[in-house]
DNA sequence: TAAATAAAATGAACGCTGTTCATTTTAATG
DNA sequence: CATTAAAATGAACAGCGTTCATTTTATTTA
């Protein structure tokens, strides 16, 4: 009587393969480079087969999406251990940045395309990038318990921190830190590498908001 | 012999017109949903006539972000008489933030777009934008001068203002801010209105990154 | 004014997209 | 082996951006 089981367990594995593939896809190509018969091509099933394991595009990159979000919470968390929580922070930061820049398809994605977030609402997808949410303000929590943040209010300050990263990241990835390569612009930013930029930047606004320590 | 200078009149005015429609239907909708043939309609042409004016699609979108920099420029540089450079600065990121919240598909084709990008590089579009950019470094180097704010280098200080700005509405306008409304979240940013924290969140920026006047 | 010429505008047609569904292939059951 | 159910297929459809032979309009010449 195991024939029901293992034909879900098959179901299940085929969704993961179109997921995988998708997301592979996806990491060196646009959403829209990135078209229904290239993934079918990809799992060697036809396009039709797609549309019986997801209702639609969206829907499908929706999955792809959470895919990423687990990739970047599980690359971004990883932090090295420190006395100084203050240290964590502009790591995560780092982290994120980083992320961000050598994936910037995914992270398009997760944090920039207007079309899987419809969809989502309030279904339970995104449970990584809450997590990475949730893990930013422990952190800044943290930081402030220690006195080494310059913020009373840790819920706020996340929100800013993460849109201060975000604005690096998003700016970089959509190609318009680029003015600072031409002679649009003629400021000491411009000679500098706009990825190194954005690191650097990073610390500049770590170094802003710390409280130094007390002697 | 005004004849050709008439004709060359006309192409000019129809060049306008047409960015006028587009620019008009990309306030309300976005770029995958306002096709050529829409823009046709509105300007009450037939398509083949846009690509006589108009080498494709992603070259009349550019037409679009220069018109909708010199829009956003002339919205945002409007800001009240005051003797603290800072409160200028304030008023101008609030400034961005409504005017980015208010025309989200606008600021999507500025900022957030990859599309126009790349025909770009080097062409002299942008000038609006860039004129943006020097507004907020011309402040942002008032506020260093006058003792008022917490740097000592004016372009790197504008790059990370404008990437929090930046951040925070491309976050809104991509329903990334929506996890502050369901129930993923739980903390105290969740009952205000998400429009209402970005301008507030701009605020407490402000507040910390500020050196008290002296007395 | 009429004919000839040049310029501008047209819209059917092409190859692409996401999506559907009648058909075929494969697997499980009697 | 025959029957039935399930799964996979890919041609077909409407929409997209784009092209170009054709038609319409405007200008110049006879």
């Amino acid at each position: 009587m195991g024939i029901q089981e293992r034909k879900e367990r098959d179901k299940e594995e085929l969704r993961r393969k179109i997921i995988a593939a998708a997301t592979e896809l996806f990491r060196e190509e646009a959403y829209d480079a990135v078209g229904m018969r290239k993934i079918a091509d990809k799992v060697e099933y036809s396009v039709g087969t797609l549309y019986l394991y997801y209702k639609d595009k969206d829907e499908l990159f929706l999955a792809v999406q959470e895919e990423a979000f687990r990739q970047a919470f599980a690359y971004i968390q990883q932090l090295p251990e420190t006395d100084d929580p203050l240290e964590r922070l502009h790591g995560l930061g780092e982290r994120y940045v980083r992320y961000g820049m050598e994936n910037p398809e995914l992270y398009r994605l997760m944090f920039m395309m207007e079309h899987p977030m419809q969809a989502l609402s309030q279904s339970d997808d995104w449970r990584s990038g809450i997590l990475l949410h949730q893990l930013l303000t422990e952190i800044v929590q943290d930081c402030i318990s220690a006195g080494r943040l310059k913020s009373d209010d840790p819920h706020r300050m996340s929100f800013a921190l993460w849109s201060f990263v975000h604005g690096m990241v998003s700016l970089r990835i959509s190609h318009r830190l680029d003015i600072y390569n031409g002679e649009h612009l003629n400021c000491p930013l411009c000679g500098e590498d706009v990825e190194q930029l954005v690191i650097d930047t990073n610390k500049m606004m770590m170094k802003i908001l710390e409280v130094p320590k007390q002697l």
